[in-house]
DNA sequence: CTGTTAGCGCATTCAT
DNA sequence: ATGAATGCGCTAACAG
């Protein structure tokens, strides 16, 4: 490894005036910097980014701690916003500090990759009810945002950007009752998830402006799981034979409930509907009339970045809360050119 | 942020005792010890991470760095991909540095992160002809490990962990042809790909150990994409009605092959097969008859980090050149229950 | 047991 | 235009 010291002696010069040469400051003589440049060239000469750093503080980089379990990388969407993010810090001349610890160790991974100044700021993601990461980022005034909010009553006093859910949620019982559906379940994530209260409030909203009854019988909640989709369609189909529409809380369990129809004998796009929500590329392929709520994932790892960066910087505030509508991808036909068409949100 | 002088002053000891303390020495006296403790905890120190990594010279850091593109989050098996490397970095303590970069400015970033220490070590994905990230890295002596193989007749000569993909497709095909299908087109990658000639050749291979014969003309190279898929599978289905079996070389063309033999009027799982590759989670159920060869996600994952670190520790060279098979997962029934079954790689 | 000295590599003062 | 001195925060060798 070649150093500015190493470079110095070469050159003859200081090891400060070999850094501002390198630096491209003006108060170098053309030769000097000339001379400095070619040894650098030759001897292949790379900053040490971990002295730089220490010495101005910073690393221009973000971290991103998630939970790691066995299977954790089969979740595309997770995987999709990862992606995100790290695309949008490119933008930035960022880079991403990746981390993945199991739930127990993952209050001392913020400690030691935040606490310890490895990035400038962190983005936090699936976040639990009284999260004790944030209340030590917190604590600690460490520039921080999530991707999602708490769940009411808690208070979501940090800045975040989310997903409109309620609003997808509506939009997209709305649909299904223009198309005469009178009679819809919805598959819901586990209770303890933030997101949860808000796609049920977007149900029921969503019925209620298409003038429909709200039947708790219809709901059930689910782990996320293929599985879970496909065993809670089975019961609700078994149980409530009426039921003319499944929408589900995201793409795996979607998958499940075409499963659990097909095996029930019924035909979705026919006498069934089945809706999902994330719409991740290969699965809103999974079915040609499967209707789903698309966040803007490529807008969300932006404005995630954005928001972190105007942190960093201390500017002016403007929006520290984003709330960002979905889009509602229909895809109405088996036929082969149908893509699906994009409907604004409202 | 509290520093180890910090803690210093307000024990009054000086600065190594406190490091020795805190780093848990035995040459310091209990007394000394729990002060110094409690001083941390209550200040809340946290080591500076860098400083300890600048003096170290090691940072317990693996990199990776991705072709940028505004759309390129939304490739499932990639995104699959480097989540697994994460993963895998958790059972090593590592953690990972991830910077996506244009093409153009992919080899600045690995002479900054790679030649600027602030990784132990690279994976390196998605590797071109001549790729000059890997001359750099074998030139600088930087630890790398590459995921896939240089296409020949270039010589790998660099660790690496792949996928036999040649197997795969092979297996495909004799499966295919198990089931009498005659006429089997294939869809490949761009032939700039390393991987390329590898499917081809398993392509072939497969062909003749059904005792089939090879027909250039059922061979069309695509990029990858849903449309491509679609595109190429539609000419062929024109130009080549006998064809009753398409075996698409990744999860997104074989979806377009779906739509493709759709709107041809063909009916896959009846009068066409159409298989895919990678069976990445959602895309596994796009078609409940979509035959797929999928790589070992996890263990790529696993083998490329333990290759990384046994390298870094310079332990026995063991296998530095790791080809792991593919397994074959058949969905054979359009019915509820036919999860896949998984048919164990020759 | 504890402190002094030294240095990781860099960039910034402040002199000259 | 250049160099000496200083410090970012940490740990290690060495001395006592």
């Amino acid at each position: 490894m070649t150093t500015l010291k190493d470079i110095a002696e070469k050159s003859g010069f200081s090891v400060t005036t070999v850094s501002r040469a390198l630096a491209g400051y003006s108060d170098v003589s053309p030769r000097t910097r000339q001379l400095i440049e070619a040894i650098a060239r030759a001897e292949g000469y790379q900053p040490n980014m971990l002295a730089r750093q220490l010495r101005a503080r910073r690393t221009d980089t973000i971290g991103l701690i998630l939970p790691a379990s066995h299977d954790r990388f089969t979740d595309d969407f997770f995987n999709a916003l990862v992606m995100s993010i790290g695309h949008a810090a490119t933008q930035y001349q960022l880079d991403l500090l990746i981390s993945a610890k199991p739930p127990e160790q993952e209050l001392d991974a913020y400690r030691r990759i935040v606490g310890g100044n490895r990035v400038d700021g962190v983005i936090v993601a699936r976040i639990r009810q009284h999260d004790p990461r944030i209340a030590y980022l917190k604590m600690a005034e460490h520039p921080f945002v999530v991707f999602g909010r708490a769940a009411p009553p808690e208070i979501s006093d940090f800045p975040y950007v989310d997903v409109d859910s309620r609003a997808g949620l509506q939009m997209m019982v709305q649909h299904l009752a223009r198309l005469g559906h009178q009679h819809i379940a919805l598959l819901l994530p586990p209770p303890t998830l933030a997101m949860t209260l808000e796609r049920l409030a977007g149900f029921e909203a969503g019925l209620a402006a298409a003038g429909l009854n709200f039947n708790p019988q219809w709901i059930a909640h689910g782990d996320l799981t293929i599985e879970s989709g496909e065993r809670l369609t089975v019961e609700l189909l078994a149980r409530h034979p009426s039921l003319s529409a499944i929408v589900a809380s995201n793409d795996l369990m979607a998958l499940g409930a075409l499963r659990a129809a097909h095996a029930a004998g019924r035909h979705v796009g026919v006498d069934l509907a089945v809706t999902g929500y994330d719409n991740i590329a290969a699965a809103a392929y999974a079915h040609p009339t499967l209707t789903t709520v698309a966040p803007p994932l490529q807008e969300i790892g932006q404005r995630l970045v954005a928001l972190l960066m105007s942190i960093l910087h201390h500017e002016a505030p403007e929006e520290r809360q984003v709330l960002l509508p979905p889009t509602l991808i229909i895809r109405e036909s088996c036929g082969g050119n149908t893509v699906g068409k994009e409907v604004a949100s409202p």
